[in-house]
RNA sequence: GGCGCAGUAGCCAAGUGGUAAGGCAAUGGUCUGCAACACCAGUAUUCACCGGUUCAAAUCCGGUCUGCGCCUCCA
């Protein structure tokens, strides 16, 4: 399969170090707050990507960071007047929740920042050794013009950062050799978290920690890292000179970068007061539905949030569910069980919906084609299934749109749910009121169901409901 | 100022040289007591605009316009 690497600005055919196996570190959210639809986007798209890969009988280490050391979470601390940790527990536990309501696996390692301080004093000491690193008054900066390499990832030069951006050299700290250096440990200021280190009481730079955990679980080189597009510069840039001028290998041999998830084709911010939860969301649709809308573009796309695309990715996913649905029933009230020769021949031609599935995941996850591909294959099914299908039939093509939708996280089979008495004892009441062609009485009740949000629908094989 | 991305039907969106996938919405028809589901049909002679290369371009090259992102915490 090909995967786009920003490192080389190509689609390149993926090979991992190891074969069979992967080494994957997404960089994860900072946990002061719900996280919302745009810190969605990478778990999605990544956890899509692994489930790709693992498809395609790879064994995935799979890394995910919570940081849960960082200003935002002491300001929410301070705020509250409760401890930090208690702020980072308590949305690192409500992060989890959503992960999973999106159908999110959980990944291999969930490290977080505050349990790998050791790893992180002891990288910068190394990095201090080999003369990348330099300590003033208590603050730990990085050489960044002693690595040639800075600047690789986000093809960037140092000079262009320098006369592009005045601010850069104007800001403040003029304790650094250099402008572009950046903080590997910083002091403690009054009431904040801190550990104790080599160069006084304090707590690292954002950057030091995901050098340390990938390295920790995963090794000095490893497969894949990936991060939303923002991270390109300076973060991940910053990560490559740490982990690279410490180790002296490779960092990742495959860059990921999603697009970015827009409101109104604006960049969701605070500031502009134009951002979700994943949460709030979440009370209004079931989040499959955001799953689906995240897979129906490609994933290095910017796109456009709106409650117009989500109906219309709810209704666009209702097709597979009202599919799947449709051939479970018609495999429970087949009349026969073997396949016909026809069925035989059919079943061939099914095969090419798979193909075109993987053609498309293998070229750089394309998951809007691969989206495509399951439509077709609902299509299929809905042409070619009927009352007169073998049962046999009729559970390999439920089985196959499972399976695919499966691939990309998608749970397309509703789960057996009851009623209650009082609602079947209405709709039995409706059937017989049909029967005897009280067609008032009949509407009536199929009203009063709705009004409950329940939806009825007569199929052929008799009466089916669903949620509104 | 530097770097980069995008512009395909009402909406979303795939498609990087060979004659426009898929979905939503809307319309007509079949099925249904009605509705829903489903199926069938038609629906972009055309891919922001201008010019060029080519037997052939949405796809390559040059230019123009428009929108957006990164360069500072950010998914």
């Amino acid at each position: 399969m090909k995967l786009y690497n920003t490192m080389t600005k190509k689609k390149e055919e993926f090979v991992p170090l190891e074969e069979g196996k992967v080494k994957m570190y997404v960089c994860g959210p900072t946990v002061y707050n719900f996280i919302h639809i745009g810190n969605a986007r990478p778990m999605i798209v990544f956890d899509t990507a692994r489930r790709y890969l693992e498809y395609k009988g790879y064994e995935v280490n799979f890394v995910s960071n919570f940081t849960d050391v960082d200003d935002k979470i002491i300001k929410k601390s301070v705020e509250e007047g409760v401890p930090a940790e208690e702020i980072s527990e308590r949305y690192i536990k409500e992060c989890k929740k959503d992960m999973a309501d999106m159908n999110v696996k959980e990944a291999t390692t969930h490290p977080q920042a505050t349990q790998e301080i050791d790893g992180m004093i002891d990288m910068i000491q190394t990095l201090m050794e080999k003369g990348y690193a330099y300590a003033v008054d208590g603050t730990v900066y990085f050489r960044t013009r002693k690595f040639d390499e800075y600047g690789k990832l986000s093809h960037k030069n140092l000079d262009d950062l320098r006369s592009g951006n005045r601010s850069l050299l104007v800001s403040g700290e003029d304790q650094k050799e250099d402008p572009l250096d950046f903080v590997l440990w910083k002091p403690k200021k009054e009431g904040e978290p801190y550990w104790v280190s080599p160069w006084g009481e304090g707590r690292p730079g954002w950057h030091i920690e995901c050098s340390v955990m990938s390295k920790k679980y995963l090794g000095e080189e490893i497969d894949i890292h990936a991060g939303g597009e923002d991270l390109i510069f300076p973060h991940h840039e910053n990560e490559i000179a740490q982990s690279e001028c410490c180790n002296g290998k490779t960092f990742a041999r495959y860059w990921l970068h999603n697009g970015f998830l827009n409101i109104d084709n604006r960049k969701m911010s605070k500031s502009l007061g134009n951002f979700f939860t994943v949460r709030e969301i979440g009370e209004q649709y079931d989040l499959q539905v955001l799953r689906f809308f995240m897979l129906s573009a490609h994933y290095r796309s910017p796109i456009n949030f709106s409650r117009e695309i989500m109906e219309s990715s709810k209704n666009a996913l209702e097709r597979i569910v009202t599919a799947v649905s449709n051939l479970k029933h018609l495999g429970e009230a087949a009349e026969t069980m073997q396949l016909t020769d026809e069925e035989k021949s059919l079943l061939e031609e099914m095969r090419s919906f798979r193909t075109k599935f993987e053609e498309a995941m293998d070229d750089d996850l394309n998951t809007a084609d691969a989206v495509s591909a399951i439509f077709e294959l609902v299509k299929f099914a809905n042409t070619n299934a009927g009352e007169k299908s073998s049962k046999e039939f009729v559970e390999t093509v439920k089985t196959e749109i499972i399976r695919l939708s499966d691939i990309l996280g998608l749970l397309v089979e509703k789960e057996e749910e009851n009623l209650d008495g009082e609602i079947e004892k209405l709709i039995e009441e409706r059937q017989a009121a049909r029967k005897a062609r009280d067609f008032k009485r009949a509407d009536e009740i199929r009203d009063q169901l709705l009004a409950q949000g329940i939806i009825l629908e007569d199929t052929r094989e008799g009466v089916k409901w669903k949620r509104a």
